[in-house]
DNA sequence: TATGAATGAGACTTCATTCAT
DNA sequence: AATGAATGAAGTCTCATTCAT
């Protein structure tokens, strides 16, 4: 009311990002609905009215909050691209690197919104389909199939294969995320990388033991 | 208004369960927030105040219906209980049985519902913790340490295995309830249990091939 | 549902009665527009159709039991047109029959209601006023003036001195329907009425002591 | 949409205090329940949404309303309080104060309002009973008990006294606010209080004329 | 006569969005 | 650029009233 000291100063290079990430943690605790505006203002550190001098929407911010997520890819699809290195390797060193990634990047909150709102936002959960799963399930089947083509791999499907090595690691991401918070059992991740890895790669490999 | 027509016709017994039905399409389709009440008694033929006959509010008719969807445990728990049967076999019963149950019962769906919302309806995630998840894979665990003391499979941490095991298959519907619906290629879930299986029944067979 | 045993029995005559009697309590209780003719009915033991048998809606049945309450006038009317009892002997009867009164009839219930709906039953108010507040006043007043005419007691506004007369009674009743519910002490309404008859007739008296 | 007149303007401190009052109007008139936030919004020139930057809820504004009106109380406490004045003097300066006091309050409407809701608001009784009603009684009755030791007044219980001298006032502020808005004469409060004054005083009076 | 399921208008309340400052 | 008071549409919930049985 006076003046003199002013209530703010101008940030306004680091704002967007900021909000972008009060609302990240809202919208992850809330869900898209039950995240009010208010919460994400007070969480940035400003007032409600300003945040729409940089998104124009609610849907907007949560779309900034998404997008924001999809992470430059994973550069996985590089590792998978090298064809001199044997296919264990690699995928043994693609696995460590999501681990490490799901460690810090919270992916699993982000997993859970997309998966959740995707009948609300598709478009969002298209650019995660075009952006990040199908990128990295392409990658991976590419490089199923030329490790099968050289004989280091058993003959199958490298797309239903991707997701045999793929599957336990999400769904350890949505056990962490969903159920670990209400009272189930903490899941080592990076244990059940590790015994997944051990399991899916005997299972793929070309001379596996036939159990029937 | 007009004559001939009644207004209404009382179907007591009946309604709680198509009420149910009802709203479990429009949670499906927009997450408990977005789903309007309007919507759910327009789509259950009845008016709006006619819900609260049978649910007390919102919350509650969400709870009935992500309830409903608890599956009387599908007697998975039954057969993989059996010792006499290869664990081999057993598992192909279970996935099989699994990939049926999936198809008839939109389990997808309530499972994105129970991810989504977990945070909101934490008691939620617990129900479906204690009575679906955690015994399914209680079970499962059982079998697999079982299986490991008569020398089936492989030695390791059971519940890992269980991981291994189940997650495929949860990405696998998640992937059609997430992605398919916005463009993505549909998979073929059975197909995919089958080659699943035949990977990881390999993956876990005690001498299993070492790529390593 | 089964034939057999009959939900009801026919007591029509008695029914009106009872329902007042019942709605009477919950109108007390709630006021007007708090008041659910879903307890009603279920106080009166009849289902809530049954209620639009007797009255046709719930203002209907608000004035019912106002009306109800409209004591066939205390014949008080009767005692005070007497001219040849002292005034005061009138006048200790008179007070002595309103404690009765209003012990009996939970009149002071009915005059909370009255109060407090006067604005949206104004009609009411009009009712109560006619029939009982302004006969009643009348009548003392009109006694009032006879005994100044014959010098029992001091000149003066009759109307004004009926007011003496009854405030306190009023504020006792309403004391004991306001207050003492919520925790204040209990007021004897015989012993008030009793030691107000004794001040008021001392001030009434034509010599009374003149303080100033 | 019109150039020139902008749609609100911004009144922080002064909102609150025209919110109570156009409150005050509409819950006299109407009573809590029937008292509609579209009413008190309208008749305090915002909208409806607005009520809620101030109050909680309908309760709290109500709440705010009738604890607003409990007056500071009346310093009657203080007046009563001397011992130098002569009981009749004394009284006569607070029943004038409280005639002056009502004319200007519309302390009646609240008075209705408090009565009216009691059993909806019991912790509003018991505000006005400790804060307003018991406070200004337990005054009154403390000065009449030292007017008995000084042999000014009659001997009694000053607590019926008290009800003796208030109660007419009382009813006069009921009469006014319920039964003439339907007709009924008007009072004039005042003369009634002037007159009511000469009466018990008389009757309290130590040595008055006994009837019988 | 009696029931009670069903209705539908209307109330309170929330909250994304706007706009005067 | 920033604020935060104000809006107003929309949603949940209640309840007097109706009507098929």
């Amino acid at each position: 009311m006076q003046a003199g000291s002013p209530k703010w100063r101008r940030r306004a290079e680091a704002r967007p990002g900021e909000i972008v990430q009060a609302a990240f943690d809202v919208f992850a605790e809330k869900g898209f609905a039950a995240a009010k505006l208010d919460d994400i203002a007070a969480r940035a550190g400003i007032s409600k009215g300003a945040l729409y001098l940089y998104f124009e929407t609610k849907e907007d911010l949560f779309r900034a909050v998404v997008r924001e997520a999809v992470v430059p890819n994973l550069d996985m699809e590089q590792v998978l691209a090298q064809t001199t290195v044997p296919f264990p390797d690699l995928m043994r060193i693609v696995l460590a690197r999501m681990g490490q990634m799901i460690g810090k990047t919270r992916l699993g909150a982000v997993a859970k919104l997309v998966i959740g709102e995707s009948r609300n936002f598709p478009e969002l959960a298209r650019v995660w389909h075009d952006e990040v799963v199908s990128r990295a399930l392409g990658a991976l089947s590419t490089a199923l199939a030329k490790a099968q083509v050289r004989g280091e791999i058993r003959l199958g499907d490298p797309r239903l294969q991707a997701f045999s090595i793929m599957g336990p690691i999400l769904m350890g991401v949505i056990w962490q995320e969903t159920f670990t918070p209400v009272g189930a059992p903490a899941l080592d991740l990076e244990l059940l990388i590790s015994a997944h890895g051990d399991t899916v790669l005997a299972g793929l490999a070309p001379r596996a033991g036939v159990l029937k």
